[in-house]
DNA sequence: ACGGAGATGGACT
DNA sequence: GTCCATCTCCGTT
């Protein structure tokens, strides 16, 4: 996949979820960098009873109708879920990144994942970075990230989108965790990825 | 000023 | 499967 194709593909969250998997996440902080590949997301058009943006903007949702690429960050109990923006300027649609396959950087994932659990158990293995969450938690995304811009490259990007190498077979399921719109089958993983979540 | 809800995760039965 | 921690935001008073 090419820069431009990735450009295109984020075009609608219809078009950019299934192309988002493979695509590779760069976060640099001051304690290095972390390397992770895209293996699961969701998307939520405009238009869609279940996507933040479908009553309009809001304080919380605001960034979902920024730039195509750019971070939509938001809370969710005490967990920070991540989505790249897509669409028009304006539209109010995003892609949901729910599990990434640690590249690089291992050892600062599972830092990052312990310094969230104290008190309980260390996760490990595939409980690293199988959910919206917990890849939060592994490469420190927080409300700080909400808004920039993920195609900006650059020693001091700290949140980097990239594009991936053609992936494996697709599978499409129902959204996980939503109370409305549950039959629309938006939930993309790469087939047969033990990253994926449940 | 206040009450409720949530695109979750973890512990427990 | 059930329960709930913990916080930001929203809609309503």
């Amino acid at each position: 996949m090419t820069r431009l194709s990735l450009e295109r593909a984020l075009a609608s969250a219809i078009t950019a979820a299934p192309a988002l998997l493979g695509c590779v996440l760069a976060r640099r902080t001051k304690g290095g960098l972390r390397i992770a590949r895209i293996v699961e997301t969701e998307a939520y058009p405009p238009d869609d009873p279940a996507c933040h943006a479908f009553r309009g903007p809001t304080r919380r949702n605001g960034a979902m109708f920024g730039q195509r690429g750019s971070a939509y960050v938001y809370r969710i109990h005490r967990s920070f879920c991540f989505n790249v923006v897509a669409g028009r300027v304006g539209s109010g649609e995003a892609v949901l990144v729910r599990a990434v396959e640690p590249v690089d950087g291992l050892a600062l994932m599972e830092q990052a994942r312990e310094r969230s659990s104290v008190g309980r158990r260390a996760p490990r293995g595939y409980d690293l970075t199988n959910g919206p969450g917990k890849l939060c938690q592994a490469l420190d995304i927080d409300l700080s990230l909400n808004g920039i811009d993920l195609l900006r490259s650059g020693a001091d990007s700290p949140l980097e989108l990239l594009p991936g190498s053609r992936v494996e077979t697709i599978a499409t399921t129902s959204r996980i965790g939503i109370s409305v719109a549950k039959a629309a089958k938006l939930r993309f993983v790469i087939r047969r990825s033990p990253w994926t979540s449940r």
